[in-house]
DNA sequence: CGACTGCGATGAATCGTTTCATCGATCGCA
DNA sequence: TGCGATCGATGAAACGATTCATCGCAGTCG
């Protein structure tokens, strides 16, 4: 059924170690060998087997990626840089989706070891940690993304969520907001507690403002429509004047359930995180907090490749950059002209 | 280094054969040997070696996913949906970005034959049937996906792209545009060539109105600003009264490049296509054809494990789904309230 | 002329799992 | 008691590519 090594060798007349030697490119064949074995190759529709070859080398060529969320611009961003690193290092990127669900993160998990990739890239769903630790002493090189890791055992790069609640908090203190609703969740998601934590911190000491929680089941559209007719329901004296969003899935979704019946940016401020493409062209375009995804992809895969090349432990390294804040629209300040 | 079946099998006192019965839940174990070989699974840390499994079994129990742009909404909508059908029959569903470009395709078309992918779900490039028909006929399973295939030899699930572009270009003449251009490139992709036949066949014998075509390199919302840029450079007399964009990609980009000079929709009718969630919330809510991605992905997936479970080349099947109108402001009719 | 060198090519051993023919023990039944 | 049947378990063979020790041969040198 399936043609190996074994028939190329008989049709061109040589060993099957030849063969390997062509298909690998070593130098000690002739060039009118190479040319016959190329000949059966492409005569008897030979394809090489990756598992057979995977078996003997150990390892595979290619590199697993786990993200929170593939609908999400910000991962397919960071997805697409990471693919076009390792592209250029002859890695292909094999995608898969958590869903921010831990299920499904451990099944993509397994898969990935028994595939026995050459590394890993995730961006874990929260409680993870010990899965991850038990790979990775049983040698699956891996980075955290989007995810600072305390961990010295990992190397990671992620973006100071802090510093990027912080100031989308203080963005709104300063154009006068005072009852700020912190739209997000679900908490275990370190990506969602930092950005809290950040948003408290620029409200610390502050007596005449207060921030409130509305915890969400996911980061998307739809949980974002929800939390804004929860808002609405509010009676007036309790709703609050802006609502920050952990990301822009969720703003977008707020923007959308609150559009008909209330004005934005007038009687309710928004800020989200992420600054995804859409963002910008949104009804009300959306003031958000700009993570550089397409760098974060980049280094990512650079880390991984050391870890790779030479997996002693001593070189582990925190990449952390920081956020911005692009402010439009949806916060109540005038757009720029140009912006 | 790695731990075998042999290790595992040698620490719980068995044989190999029956450490594998074990691993794949045949009923011929007793349940306290069962016992004993998961304890030395756990205490050993032993992971199953895919690569060798898949070698003695010849195929893998993953299928293989090669999309046009992984940036796009209605792709990872149409991933989802497929991934989430083929857990539900145990399977993990890789996902490859071919960018749109015929090299990176055949890159992964190479990578996943090597692999020995149960299944390809494939939305190729354009130019890509020889190669996939030689995949094919090697034994792959293959369906193609957002393509309607006239080959009988392939099974696929598609939209009727030519009704979708007929349905776009006739709202725009109902509602009183007369001269429409046709954004969208390139020409090799055979959703762009569809929708665009679909619109010439909306003009099809009418004297009063023109239909001109402005090219892009791809399906971006970049393209579709710079399209817009040269939209607006042509003479006030050139210019058209409305765009149908290939996809929502494209005419987000118009729409944005178009919004701060030109009044859309009064001056400049925006059509798009695909109903990306975020066509919707736009600064100006988007018209566009919606296709039922969800569905499309689910079906997909049902074909493929058809084709799985007897490779007989009886049974062929083209699901094609129809497209259905979405009309909203940017094609300057009122928004009926609640849409 | 014999020993040595280096180039090309060889093919058996190997990776780790699954499969399957086979075996020993236990049990039921005549 | 003896025979076949049943149940659990065994372990060698097989999957297909790569590796590496080895070999034949031609050319070179002393």
């Amino acid at each position: 059924m399936t043609v190996s090594v074994r028939d190329v060798a008989e049709h061109a007349g040589v060993s099957v170690g030849t063969v390997s030697n062509v298909l690998n490119g070593k130098a000690t064949v002739r060039p009118e060998t190479v040319e016959r074995v190329l000949a059966a190759v492409a005569e008897l529709g030979f394809v090489r087997n990756d598992a057979a070859r995977q078996l003997r080398a150990g390892v595979s060529r290619s590199i697993g990626m786990i993200v929170l969320d593939a609908g999400n611009p910000f991962f397919t961003g960071l997805a697409r840089a990471a693919e076009q690193r390792a592209l250029a290092e002859g890695r292909a990127v094999l995608l898969a989706n958590s869903d921010e669900q831990p299920e499904r993160e451990a099944l993509y998990l397994d898969l990935f070891e028994q595939q026995r990739v050459a590394g890993l890239l995730i961006s874990p769903v929260g409680d993870a940690m010990d899965r991850l630790h038990a790979l990775h002493g049983r040698g699956t090189p891996t980075v955290l993304v989007d995810r600072f890791s305390d961990d010295p055992g990992f190397s990671s790069v992620s973006v100071d969520d802090v510093a990027g609640g912080r100031m989308a908090a203080a963005h709104l203190l300063e154009t006068g907001r005072r009852r700020i609703a912190f739209v997000g969740g679900p908490r275990r998601l370190r990506q969602v507690a930092d950005r809290l934590r950040g948003a408290r911190q620029a409200l610390r000491g502050r007596t005449d403002a207060s921030l409130s929680v509305l915890p969400t089941r996911a980061l998307t559209v739809d949980d974002g429509r929800r939390a804004a007719s929860e808002l609405l329901r509010l009676p007036a004296s309790d709703r609050p004047d802006a609502v920050f969003a952990a990301n822009d899935l969720l703003a977008i979704g707020v923007l959308q359930g609150v559009l008909e019946e209330r004005r934005v940016p007038g009687e309710l401020a928004i800020v989200g995180y992420d600054d995804i493409p859409f963002a910008a062209s949104m009804a009300v375009p959306l003031t958000s907090v700009r993570q550089p995804y397409a760098r974060m992809g980049e280094r990512a895969v650079e880390l991984l490749e050391r870890e790779i090349a030479d997996p002693s432990r001593a070189d582990r390294e925190h990449v952390v950059f920081e956020p911005e804040l692009v402010v439009r629209a949806s916060s109540g300040v005038r757009e720029p002209p140009g912006a």
